[in-house]
DNA sequence: ACCAGGAGCCGATAC
DNA sequence: GGCTCCTGGT
């Protein structure tokens, strides 16, 4: 055996003795493929990282053999740090990541070889809605029938599924040729050409544009790796362990990557000498995964993936983890209780020594308000008299709109919390015009970037001249920034318009040229942006009180772009893109160790993975979750479920799960009923602290109390009070708690932006993955002390130089007015379930007319100076004068305290009264 | 070319 | 409640 002398050698007793039995199989296991399937918290991801460690010492294999793959960054950094203790330093240099940031790794080393050019940029959602929009505008394609997110969505199926635009093409438009000028789109006897032709001139495009999405990431990769045999080779002899974490989320396309990667189709013999995989032959592939817990279908995965991985893989074994060391029987009987409920699965005997522990406890609130005060009140109640500490408790909602009142309620009852995810820091408006530029200045022919930033900020150079630019440079071949430079060529052009299109040219050159230079120093470059191209400037100047918090967001920007220098070896301006471009949202959670002093607040697929002692499992409603949108589907209500045993299992201690009756969205209040999830949960495993509605209460009449009330009365005595009085009529317009404290006063200081955006987040925890050690991000020591301070203290926290406060403004409360939505009542008990509940009206619209055409067929002539009209969001109204200009007739209406409005009637919800 | 205001459209989950 | 598109006016 030659072991690496920089690894530490670890006894087998080390790396073994405090596991059971399976999992002690599963790190020693030799043989080509392994399959670590087990049911939630049996230690999946602590085996894999023994495995690598046993891997390295006992197989005495080098770090450099090893290729690790979790599914977000955070993981993979703290794979790395549990490695760096078990084996010392020497990790930090291994390859552990997600397979995006593999990818981008192999590509920007061998993508030179399928056309993609060193400085390649990755695309975001967002700009890749751009590129849609663009065709489909040159295609003369409906945007309102095909939307670019619809089309996005097939593009991005055909790609997980490694479909290429020659198959689509040949089989449903085989005489479209992308790049073809002026082309439109005629009829269209068939979606599916209309979806193939946008995909081949899309990705024609990208190439243009040296621009790659998300998707293509792994796709290109397989390209890469099936057309150039040398560099599959060279990947094939240097990865000899393969090891890929929730393995239940991979699509086709990576369960392909995989393959190729490790050359199981290569027909190469191993070497028969070996302890391990030796130096030749297929790699070994491991893989860890619960099929229960397979959430990502919509973006591609696919289960099959690991059902059939005993069948896909030579000589694979499966090796079952059944001991549960997460979380209480509780809990694991009602997650099991729940999935069970799906079908064509195979049960899991999943068991904990860890005894019956507490009850989950249920909560049915009134309003999604109401819903939120009681979870604050019920975390500081854990906080206070339990002495649970606030970062041990996590509360999780199904859909990101579901946060905004829980951080109302978080709020006013003083509990300090952070929450992940959401929109994002680089998808804020300034911070993508910065990073364009950047991006424009390494890669000059990304055309969507350079469009962004050409009149950003305004230069008088609108769509207008963006136009003849566009098609001067296509006539010609060139890209839209040829087109730039040679600005004073295209005929027709105003000196207007041509010397601040010069002036732009030249400026981007010296940027150009700065960024050459300082190509080590991100941040310099970024400030140099800043200053040079009119940005800061632009933002500064203004009045508007958010653009304040935007300039402190551009210098964010320049710190975080620091902290990359600080903290990579080898920085460039296109590898801190490139990290900016791969964050995600899981990248926000606080490191595992450290003690944050808030609670947590994201989604339930952020949460995957995770582990805290008490979860909140909030809006436990039928179409909040599961979703309206998933309820119809079988398949899609599978995976609700799956989801809903993801929340459930990431309990150790204490889960709860509460629900609203009613819920604010678009405005309006809709009915909830309960979720089927809460249905399939064993009752005796609940302790309903309230467990009906105060609505549902009333409906189902008082005298009979709830339906068979087991556990109704205790504990109910604080809420007693909110519900007789509070609850329904009155409480709803105007909660009556807490007298006024509903006011801006407690929203006032930066608490916003710090817990969102403040501490951590974007700073130190960021980066760590990219390179090396995570920045020492363990001075932020834990701060006690009233919620208060400690929420807007937090925003100092880490990184050197800017904090950052992000705009308080437009986000005061506003207490839900419910104008009477819910007096027809639906007759059903609170706990019938199963029904489609939302009265929200069917989608029936076969086309939606553009508000060109729309028309209310009024007449002008029929108002009058004086006649009495009601309108829809204005209300009543005396006409103050007509205009008569036939289609586009104005009428002038005095809505009292809404002021005078001009409106087009033909457009204007009005009627006459 | 740019701004303001009005109307209508939507809206899951995310690398 | 939030975002985008549209319009008319500057
Ligand atoms: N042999 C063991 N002894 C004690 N604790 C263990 C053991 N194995 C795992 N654990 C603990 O159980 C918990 C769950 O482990 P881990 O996160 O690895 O599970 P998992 O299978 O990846 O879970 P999930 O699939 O739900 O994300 C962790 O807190 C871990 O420390």
């Amino acid at each position: 055996m030659h072991n690496d002398p920089e690894v530490i050698v670890r006894s087998p007793q080390e790396l073994i003795g405090d596991l059971n039995e399976q999992q002690a199989q599963a790190v020693q296991f030799r043989g080509p493929a392994l399959l670590i399937g087990a049911g939630a918290g049996s230690g999946k991801t602590r085996v894999l990282t023994r495995r690598i460690a046993w891997i390295l010492t006992r197989f005495g294999a080098w770090p450099s053999q090893i290729l690790a793959i979790t599914f977000t960054n955070k993981a993979a950094a703290e794979m790395r740090e549990r490695l760096s203790t078990l084996i010392g330093p020497v990790a930090q240099r291994m390859w552990v990541s997600t397979f995006h940031s593999a990818c981008v790794r192999i590509l920007r080393r061998d993508g030179e070889r399928i056309g993609l050019k060193s400085g390649f940029t990755i695309y975001d959602t967002a700009d890749c809605e751009r590129l849609v929009k663009l065709i489909a505008t040159d295609f003369n394609i409906d945007v309102k029938r095909y939307t670019p997110r619809q089309i996005l969505a097939r593009i991005s199926d055909y790609k997980n599924g490694l479909t290429g635009v020659r198959e689509t093409l040949a089989q449903y438009a085989p005489d479209f040729r992308p790049g073809t000028r002026g082309f439109r789109i005629g009829h269209i006897g068939n979606v599916e050409e209309l979806y193939a032709i946008v995909y081949a001139e899309y990705q024609h495009r990208l190439a243009l544009a040296n621009a790659v999405d998300f998707d293509d990431l792994i796709v290109r990769t397989v390209e890469l790796l099936r057309t150039q045999p040398d560099v599959a080779e060279y990947y094939r002899r240097r990865f000899r362990y393969i090891l890929v974490d929730e393995y239940q989320d991979t699509n086709h396309a990576q369960y392909v990557l995989v393959r190729e990667l490790a050359g199981v189709d290569s027909g190469e013999r191993p070497s028969s000498d070996a302890v391990g995989a030796g130096r030749q032959g297929p790699a070994w592939i491991t893989v860890v995964g619960d099929s229960d817990q397979s959430i990502y279908a919509f973006r591609g995965a696919d289960i099959s993936n690991i059902q059939d991985f005993e069948q896909d893989f030579p000589d694979a074994r499966t090796i079952m983890l059944e001991q549960n060391y997460r979380s209480t029987q509780t809990i694991l009987d009602a997650a099991n209780a729940v999935i069970a409920h799906n079908e064509g699965r195979k049960p899991k005997k999943l068991w904990t020594a860890a005894g019956k522990g507490a009850p989950i406890t249920g909560y049915a609130a009134d309003t999604a308000q109401l819903e939120a005060h009681w979870i604050a009140h019920e975390i500081r109640r854990l906080h206070e008299e339990e002495g649970v500490r606030y970062s041990d408790v996590a509360v999780m909602y199904r859909a990101n709109a579901q946060s905004r009142s829980l951080e109302e309620g978080l709020i006013q009852a003083h509990v300090p919390y952070q929450l992940i995810g959401g929109t994002k820091f680089y998808e804020r408006r300034e911070v993508k015009d910065a990073l364009a530029y950047l991006q424009a200045i390494v890669n000059p022919a990304d055309g969507i970037n350079m469009r962004r930033i050409l009149n950003v900020p305004k230069r008088g150079l609108g769509a207008r001249a963006e136009s003849m630019v566009t098609v001067w440079a296509d006539e010609r071949g060139l890209t839209f920034w040829q087109g730039i430079e040679q600005a004073d060529r295209i005929e027709g052009m105003t000196t207007r318009t041509l010397n601040p299109l010069k002036r732009f040219a030249a400026m981007m050159t010296q940027l150009r040229t700065f960024a050459a230079e300082h190509d080590r120093q991100p941040s310099q470059v970024v400030a140099e942006v800043l200053a040079q191209s009119g940005l800061l400037e632009e933002l500064q100047k203004s009045t508007d009180p958010q653009d304040q918090s935007r300039v402190e967001n551009l210098s964010q920007l320049q710190s975080v772009a620091a902290e990359y220098e600080q903290n990579t070896p080898d920085a460039t301006l296109a590898g801190f893109l490139e990290t900016t471009a791969l964050v995600a949202d899981s990248d926000q959670l606080p490191d595992e160790a450290e003690d944050t002093g808030k609670v947590t607040l994201m989604t339930l697929h952020t949460a995957k993975g995770l582990e805290y002692p008490v979860v909140f499992l909030t809006g436990m409603e039928q179409g909040t979750f599961p979703h309206s949108r998933a309820m119809e589907d079988t398949s899609e209500l599978s995976e609700e479920r799956r989801l809903a045993y993801v929340g459930i299992t990431r309990a150790k201690r204490h889960l709860y799960i509460t629900r609203a009756a009613v819920r604010a969205q678009w405005g309006r209040a809709s009915e909830m009923m309960p979720s089927q999830f809460l249905d399939e949960i064993p009752d005796e495993l609940i302790d309903w602290k309230r467990r009906e509605a105060g609505v549902e209460r009333m409906r189902s009449g008082w005298g009979r109390g709830s339906d068979g009330g087991s556990s109704y009365g205790r504990g109910d005595d604080w809420d007693a009070g909110l519900d007789e009085f509070g609850g329904w009529d009155d409480g709803f317009a105007e909660p009556s708690y807490g007298g006024s404290a509903y006011g801006r006063s407690s929203y006032g200081s930066s608490s916003y932006g710090s817990s969102s955006y403040g501490g951590s987040s974007y700073g130190s925890s960021s980066y760590g993955s990219s390179s090396r050690g995570r920045s020492s991000s363990s001075a932020a020591a834990p701060r006690f002390g009233s919620a208060a301070r400690e929420r807007s203290s937090s925003s100092s926290s880490g990184n050197g130089g800017a904090h950052f406060s992000y705009g308080v403004s437009g986000s005061s409360p506003t207490s839900t007015r419910s104008s009477s939505r819910f007096g027809s009542a639906a007759s059903a008990s609170s706990r019938s379930g199963k029904v489609t509940t939302r009265r929200t009206s069917p989608k029936s619209s076969p086309k939606p007319a553009s508000a060109l055409d729309k028309d209310n067929r009024l007449d002008i002539n029929d108002f009058h100076v004086g006649d009495k009209v009601s309108h829809d969001s204005f209300g009543l109204g005396t006409v103050l004068e007509t205009q008569d200009k036939g289609r586009n007739s104005i009428i002038t209406v005095d809505f009292g305290s809404d002021g005078v409005k001009r409106l087009m009637l033909r457009v204007a919800p009005i009627e006459k009264l």
